[in-house]
DNA sequence: AATGAATGAGATTTCATTCAT
DNA sequence: GATGAATGAAATCTCATTCAT
């Protein structure tokens, strides 16, 4: 009784490890340039035992994905309101994203492996039944995508934006503040403020963007993350969506 | 006398020979993907003479870089008139864009080519004094961010713009696009139209998105390069500069 | 008592269930392929428990050859005549062979196995003594080349035939059938007639070049298989030794 | 002009060499425990260098056997004469192989690869289209079964003797002979007599075997290679084709 | 100046076998 | 007795870089 659930959990804590190792890794040296046998070194483990947890270094590598972006859904999806407006589900995203960010690396790893992923990910627009095919499980994409499509049909953006195309903007600009911030500063530790505030600032200025001509840009405004996150522990205060 | 011309003129064309070679494989396949026995085979040279020239694959890469950036910026430069509004000034730059890529690969590689360069390129605010030690030769990224500056300084943007942030999330976007066109397309002799469409697009958002608000959206407006471009070959009728 | 017994009992289970898998797989994939997981994973054990049974990937492999082997023999005695002339007992151990093979997959495993095992196997001749110390347990071997020895006493085959060699030829081709059959065909299912056909064949002509000058080859005939035979299932109507 | 024929002639010598080491560990370990590692320190190179030469495992292995079937080809050609009956067409192939063998390890190593190359090697008997098809450049296989053909037509040998499948089985037969020997006496040096002894054994079996009945036996007789043949070196008296 | 040749270091993956529980 | 977990050792192959000629 108790065995086989203890087992599991073992099972469940060691591929935690791998993944944590790897994590690790790719913040540190990026995507590419991590190997098995290094992730195995990390995780004091054989390279052989890598194998039993995960069938590939591909397979590892787009697991560490799923698992980063299931938890992110399902804690926007814990605090979002079928009722509310697009403009309000987005600014909830990006308070979610935030609140997450603070909480683990999770994020920061997913926009990270954005380039081993790519290719299978389609950035020019694709009619919606060629993009199913191509990354059906991206769950992600798709909220993010309906969120500005609702936001066309409740007329707070332009009825000529395209939101595959502005979906896969943001995602792949998150992706890339990410990749240059751990880059450049070499100390991930030190990342969170610097960081939200480059996203937060993109983030905004693709809203405005989009926004129909004449709407009150107050409506647009994120609210202020400056000073409030930590990279890891627990943040502080949180962002209150406007 | 002329033997030392000859000898360095006969130096630069295998330089630009490697170059060019290294350019197409990159288009073909991707920057990593790329191995110096490629272009030594391609270039119908050995690998060991790539390493007269370029006395190392990242050099050699951060080459292709520079070059490509200077033909553009000569050739912006000799339409640019100081003179200019900085909005005019964007989109001429947007114009030189197109026509440079009409008639050759260079951009479409400097931006293919800017992951791999990416250490050294801040996206994240950083002072003017700290940028000029991380990237000295990076003209075509000052140049922009002098335009968004002047733009800033000329009312045409908000007052809170932050010039470099915005200039890197320019030349990522259009990395980004790039990479993920051909990657998607496979095929990058039918890249042109929908390529310059995408590329267009997310400028156009961009430059909506920092501008001042209430500001007329027609002035914002970067014309219609649709169907009026050849990935290869001199193109037909130009976009006039609205 | 009862108990040990029934230990012994369910162990030996254990152990048929086990070779039956690894020769399930020996058929499907070829000797060499076959590995320890899989066989694992066919027969639902792990691995280590493989191990309780046997003690190296080698001994279970041998321990195949030999109970297949057995089984043969054993068929092979409760038909046999000693008295009956040694042309007349190598016809009825071709019957055999046909009608064993009818029933299970046993020969064809053993066959296939051949290369494997072969190292202690010895093709050249060696004197009796010798050979006993290599493979005390190759009955099987021991009784076609007694077979041998009595057809040269008995004036049916040449003086100067080697009886050891010729054993092992004869073995040897029809490990070679099954292996080039099995790989060629695939479906092991769809092996049956054809398979018989190139083996008689081959036996024919060794029994004619092994034969005496001047033996009418009509006692040397070993009937027909010809669509009498079905890979699994029992077979229908028997051959009947001429 | 001298100097680019030197670089051949190195290349070619090294070529050599590496196929010389590799088929000293066929015949000491088997095909198939022979790795590229123990290949490259045995020759003194590194792993990267034997690729240099050939560009996988499994090309080497093949050029191993086309090369030494070359030679035996080229050989049996210069001393073959279209006008010879079939039967001294093979016995003529028979000495060819005593005298090629007498001088190198080609020939052994050539079968003992039989199981490496086997999987494109038609066992049961296929039409001659289809053969074509799998194995188009195995010229010692096409030239043994025209022999046979021939030997058929002459009258030689019966009428229902199929060509494709004795061709086979002689192949195979001698494949057998030299893996069983090699590995039963693990030195290779003492292998000669005893072996050639065993091969002349079957072949004689099988030309008997497959003779037409009554034909006189004395036509088939090989000679006597007894004494006459040592591994390496040259070969003292020969045997003269009866 | 040019290059063929060589290589060290490292990548991913597999598998027979052991051992603590 | 059974097994999940772990692993050492080895296999194939790649690639940026060096060096003698």
């Amino acid at each position: 009784m108790g065995i086989a659930e203890r087992k599991e959990r073992e099972r469940a804590e060691r591929k935690a490890l791998i993944i944590r190792c790897a994590k690790a890794l790719i913040l540190e040296q990026g995507v590419e340039a991590v190997s098995m046998g290094e992730i195995a070194k990390r995780a004091e483990l054989s390279k052989a035992t890598l194998y039993l947890y995960f069938s590939s270094r591909d397979i590892l590598f787009r697991e560490i994905c799923s698992e980063a972006g299931f938890h992110f859904i399902k804690y926007f999806q814990s605090l979002h309101n079928p009722r509310m407006s697009a403009l309000d589900s987005l600014k909830l995203f990006w308070k979610c994203y935030v609140d997450i960010f603070g909480k683990s690396d999770d994020m920061i790893v997913l926009f990270n492996m954005k380039e081993y992923i790519t290719p299978d990910y389609p950035f020019i627009s694709v009619s919606d039944d060629e993009y199913g095919v191509l990354a059906p499980s991206f769950e992600l994409f798709n909220m993010i995508r309906d969120m500005i499509k609702a936001g066309i049909d409740e007329g707070a953006f332009e009825q000529d934006v395209n939101p595959t195309l502005i979906t896969h903007t943001i995602i792949s600009l998150f992706s890339l503040i990410v990749d240059n911030t751990v880059k450049y500063l070499k100390k991930p530790q030190e990342v969170d403020v610097v960081l939200f505030d480059e996203m937060q600032n993109i983030f905004q200025i693709i809203l405005r963007g989009i926004a129909r001509e004449g709407i009150d840009r107050s409506r647009l405004a994120l609210g202020d993350v400056r000073k409030t996150v930590k990279a890891s522990g627990s943040s502080g205060e949180k962002i209150i969506v406007g």
